[in-house]
DNA sequence: AATTTTATTCCGACCGTTCGGTCTGTTATT
DNA sequence: AATAACAGACCGAACGGTCGGAATAAAATT
């Protein structure tokens, strides 16, 4: 890909995510990039084409799982819970390079309601990142039953479900409330005494 | 209040809810409440001031607290926690009472970032409501422990904060998988296994 | 009670601005 | 010489907002 049009895509990609789609106008984004009308369109068809480009380019590239990610028997129910907490913070460290500093994770949220209403394709690309966060979790507790680590009457898909959201949860909380840095610090609380309680 | 401003108001919401505050066109308003610019102008000085007195009107009329919530320690926490769960159902057919059917839930969240955008102020109510809503669950814990119906064993405010983000992941997870009905069923069940492992 | 005056409510053509997008021309690359 | 990479003036449409006036209701005067 030519510099030039990577240039664009990360500068809008910026943008979007500080404002949303509809907020950020052709020529704040050509202002920004320094470039012209005529390189934007050089490059893309319309705005939209841009946008979705862009999430292609960028969005889904951002993900809570790494390679380090994939299921280890021999790792304990609790490395785990470790593990994803620091991909959620490595996840959020991320997202702050792209976007500078301001407008914390909000404008993470506003981007997803953005693609689920712009590019209803990428919605199902959001669809199978879930399920596949949810997957990992699933073998996570049930590696942890196995293991005789967590309690064996537990329903197994709830309690996967369970974390998920929880952190979800977390997450929203503390983007609304203006406190990014609460996410770890609330994630790593709730999560360990859940841990205890789960404990055989 | 005049039977027009009203009008305006409730209509002025319902797309709000539906598409979100830019997406929006007075245009559009004109056409849906049937009235014209003139009437617009008259009742608002501009789109920002209507879309914030709509919100002050309509938007923060939505909790999932009524006058049965408040604590009484004769209810134990199970009960509490279903008390909860249909007061959120009700929430959500309120929201659903006015957006009509179309937009599920998903119109709720937009509009909470435009809140945070175009009516900062109404961030510190969000706020506020959140920490009401947390009150709410701090005391019923602590009531739960005190009846001893709860493990005595557990933080009180990690325990609080846990349902509160739960609920919200729950919400925001079933938004975003486009099944509204899959929030009580799923409330229900992670509630429940939770209420399982913290009851004594 | 009828009539005039005043104020309110509402209409819709219209305005300036900004939007996404186009098009012609210039510069660099091959 | 030909093509790709940009620049930027420009376009029609749509935006939020204005304004003079018509319709209606309320108040005042006769």
């Amino acid at each position: 890909m030519s510099p030039t049009k990577e240039h664009i895509i990360l500068t809008s990609f910026r943008l979007f995510l500080q404002k949303g789609y509809k907020e950020v106008t052709m020529n704040m984004l050509v202002k920004a990039t320094g470039l012209s009308k005529g390189a934007f369109y050089h490059y893309f068809e319309n705005k939209e084409q841009l946008f979705v480009e862009t999430l292609d380019n960028l969005f889904f590239s951002i993900s809570p799982f790494n390679n380090e990610m994939i299921i280890n028997p021999e790792v304990s129910f609790f490395d785990y819970m470790q593990m994803y907490i620091d991909n959620i913070k490595k996840m959020a460290k991320t997202v702050s390079t792209y976007v500078g500093e301001e407008s914390s994770g909000m404008g993470y949220y506003r981007l997803m309601l953005d693609v689920a209403h712009y590019a209803p394709d990428f919605h199902k690309k959001i669809d199978a990142s879930n399920k596949y966060e949810l997957a990992f979790w699933r073998k996570v507790v049930e590696n942890g039953i196995r293991k005789g680590e967590v309690k064996e009457d537990l329903d197994v898909d709830i309690l996967a479900n369970h974390f998920q959201w929880l952190q979800d949860g977390v997450a929203l909380n503390s983007i609304f409330s203006g406190d990014p840095d609460g996410l770890y610090s609330n994630l790593d609380k709730v999560f360990s005494q859940l841990y205890k309680i789960i404990k055989k």
